[in-house]
DNA sequence: TCAATCCGTATC
DNA sequence: ATACGGATTGAC
């Protein structure tokens, strides 16, 4: 290292800046998106700086000639550099946003996806908001956590000893199988009780606005006001900036919130909790697009914290982490679930389908319309899950346009691609000889029967009763206990007071004959997802075939047999995550150039190209889980020496990519 | 021999 | 990106 000296300043523009008395060096991540750049860079604090540079704060310095905004990652007393250090140019603000914990973090989740740090710090720090910073924060509140009342995790087997542990502010680890009609929320804040009590903090992730308002007001509950902070972007960037300080100054123990709220800075952490993980809104959109369910583990491992996983599904992540000893499973006993659990049925194989009149009335199979028709008749409100519109079109003949219609049950038939056979989308019967009984036409058109028109049949078919649509465009988070019908789409389904008198899971052909890798899973997610909101005295009616695995599992509530049986699959297939991959896609040139420099791990498997939007192509390579690290790295190094040398057309790198079709 | 320009490389 | 240094070129 060389500071400069006392030089005779020819030109006098410079302020004459000395060099802090101690630890005069601030190594600093500087905002520059390029791979070959992504290391700390070395600064010289001045004298007047030196009091607010600490390490987190927010800088701003002079890199290859131009200003560039930075945060300072820790001080030290020499550099490594050989040449000049230049001065920080200034300290934006003593705000020390970058929490120590969270920078390693960060760290280890750039080198897991191949990124950048400042990609991945700009992920964990929220844009600055200086008004908010100024201004003074509310107190703290004082007293004691009011003793939480844990009988509801009694039901579930190892329940009670996970929270003891929590408490005493042991290491525990948890996938847990939430039971149906669960009260979620209240268990995730009673487990966060537990944990503050124990004096620790608390980050809980959940996947959307509706859980997180649900999360929000049990945390309320049982901890009391001030003592958690919601962490989402519907808030606005004021308020935002100024929930995530109450974090980052350790005014609050407990963190909730989506996607974003991963990185959440808290004191001390002693649990991470990630709710459903296997919804897709978990991944990350922005380079270097961390999955949120990862972030958490990397984090309670580097951490050494504790970690809830839970869901009504299991994703075969989730099953991994059991297998391997990761993590241990909390379970409700058979006893417990049986008085949970709603009475479920398959209609797929409904001997009485066609010749039952109500069916017809209702165009619905029989099972599913009484089932319905003596839930509203008990006075409790039906669910109808569909999937979401323009998710599967159905069809019209093409001459006349009369919905084509399932000869056995007046269904909806649907398409799945231009050639492929019409099927009904309630019943599954493939019609391969359809002709419209209007006009004898044979050709089918695409029409569009979403949610709402579903809607408009069922109203149909259950005169005087109350329609409702729960979609994209419109989401109900609750519905009172009285005679209703709510059409839903996957992820909308509303909350009802004393539960749903009956569930019906429609369009089930469209889930299931999906040919991605996570089908199945996804389906098996989206049914216990809705099915888990029916009463124990009420029905579940799933319009498949009983014969079919996922149907088998939902029949049985059993979660953990799906996803044993799911990851067993894929060990077969040699699929993640047993295996893990990596997408790399570009234009064919630019990937053949990026694998030529890569200097892959032994036993790489380079599938592809197959081609990619936009005239490009696509490669997958493949690793066993153990080399995943060492794939990480030769892809950010090739990355590196690509962007070092100015290659014109990019390549975009992903682990774990989210469609491997 | 010197200045203008090009190219490659480092960026503290 | 921009800036700098060494190499290269061309004119005197």
């Amino acid at each position: 290292m060389e500071v400069p000296g006392k030089k005779p300043s020819g030109k006098a523009a410079k302020p004459r800046r000395e060099p802090a008395a101690r630890l005069p060096v601030a190594r600093v991540c500087v905002e520059v998106p390029l791979p070959h750049l992504d290391r700390p860079f070395d600064y010289l604090v001045a004298a007047g700086d030196d009091e607010a540079a600490q390490p987190g704060v927010r800088v701003r310095v002079r890199f290859a000639g131009q200003l560039m905004s930075g945060l300072l990652l820790e001080r030290a007393e020499t550099s490594a550099h050989e040449g000049k250090l230049a001065f920080l140019d200034r300290v934006v603000s003593a705000e020390r946003i970058l929490d120590p914990e969270v920078a390693r973090l960060a760290r280890a989740v750039a080198d897991r996806y191949a990124g950048n740090l400042s990609d991945v710090l700009r992920l964990a720090v929220p844009p600055r908001h200086a008004r908010v910073e100024s201004q003074t924060p509310p107190p703290t509140p004082e007293g004691d956590i009011a003793a939480v009342a844990e009988q509801g995790w009694d039901g579930y087997v190892a329940g009670a000893a996970f929270l003891r542990a929590l408490e005493d502010g042991r290491v525990a680890r948890a996938v847990w199988s939430a039971s149906p009609g669960e009260d979620w929320p209240g268990r995730i804040a009673e487990a966060a009780a537990v944990t503050v009590r124990g004096g620790r903090g608390v980050v809980v992730l959940v996947a959307d606005a509706r859980d997180l308002e649900r999360v929000d007001l049990a945390m309320t509950r049982v901890l009391g006001e001030g003592r958690h902070v919601a962490l989402n972007a519907a808030a606005g960037p004021a308020e935002r900036y100024r929930r995530f300080l109450a974090a980052s100054r350790h005014q609050v123990p407990v963190v909730v919130g989506t996607r974003a709220a991963m990185f959440a800075p808290v004191a001390e952490i002693g649990l991470v909790v990630i709710w459903d993980d296997g919804d897709d809104l978990y991944a990350e959109p922005r380079a270097p697009y961390p999955h949120a369910r990862e972030v958490l583990l990397t984090r309670a491992q580097l951490a050494g914290c504790s970690a809830l996983i839970g869901g009504f599904a299991r994703t075969g992540e989730s099953q991994l982490l059991l297998e391997t000893g990761w993590a241990k499973e909390i379970i409700a006993s058979r006893d417990v679930l049986r008085q949970r659990v709603a009475r479920i049925q398959p209609t797929g194989d409904d001997p009485q389908l066609a010749r039952d009149p109500g069916a017809a009335t209702a165009r619905l199979p029989s099972l599913g319309w009484q089932a319905a028709r003596a839930a509203l008749q008990g006075g409790h409100p039906v669910l109808v899950q569909v999937p979401r519109r323009g998710y599967l079109p159905s069809t019209a003949c093409a001459e006349c346009r009369t919905p084509a219609r399932c000869p056995h049950c007046s269904g909806p038939l649907g398409v799945a691609g231009a050639r492929d056979v019409p099927t009904c989308r309630w019943c599954g019967r493939a019609s391969a000889d359809y002709s419209c009984p209007a006009c004898g036409g044979r050709r089918l058109r695409a029409s569009i029967t979403g949610a709402r028109r579903t809607a408009e049949e069922l109203g149909r078919a259950f005169p005087g009763v109350t329609i409702r649509t729960s979609g994209r465009d419109e989401v109900l988070t609750t519905i009172p206990a009285e005679p209703a019908v709510v059409v839903a789409t996957p992820g909308a389904e509303p909350v009802a007071d004393e539960g749903f008198g009956c569930v019906l899971l429609l369009d089930t052909w469209a889930l299931l004959t999906r040919s991605d890798l996570r089908a199945a899973e996804e389906t098996m997610r989206r049914w216990l997802n809705a099915a888990a909101l029916a009463r124990p005295d009420g029905s579940v009616i799933v319009v498949a075939d009983g014969s079919l695995a996922t149907v088998q599992a939902l029949l049985r509530w059993d979660p953990g047999w799906f996803a044993e049986r799911e990851l067993a699959e894929r060990r077969e297939l040699r699929f993640p995550p047993i295996a893990r991959m990596a997408g790399v896609t570009g234009t064919a040139d630019a990937v053949a150039d990026f694998l030529r420099a890569a200097r892959l791990p032994d036993g790489t498997e380079v599938l592809g190209p197959v081609p990619a939007p936009e005239d490009q192509e696509r490669f997958l390579l493949r690793v066993s889980r153990g080399k995943a690290g060492e794939l990480a790295h030769a892809l950010h190094e090739a990355a590196a020496v690509r962007s070092a040398r100015k290659a014109a057309q990019p390549v975009r790198l992903q682990m774990d990519p989210g469609t491997l079709f």
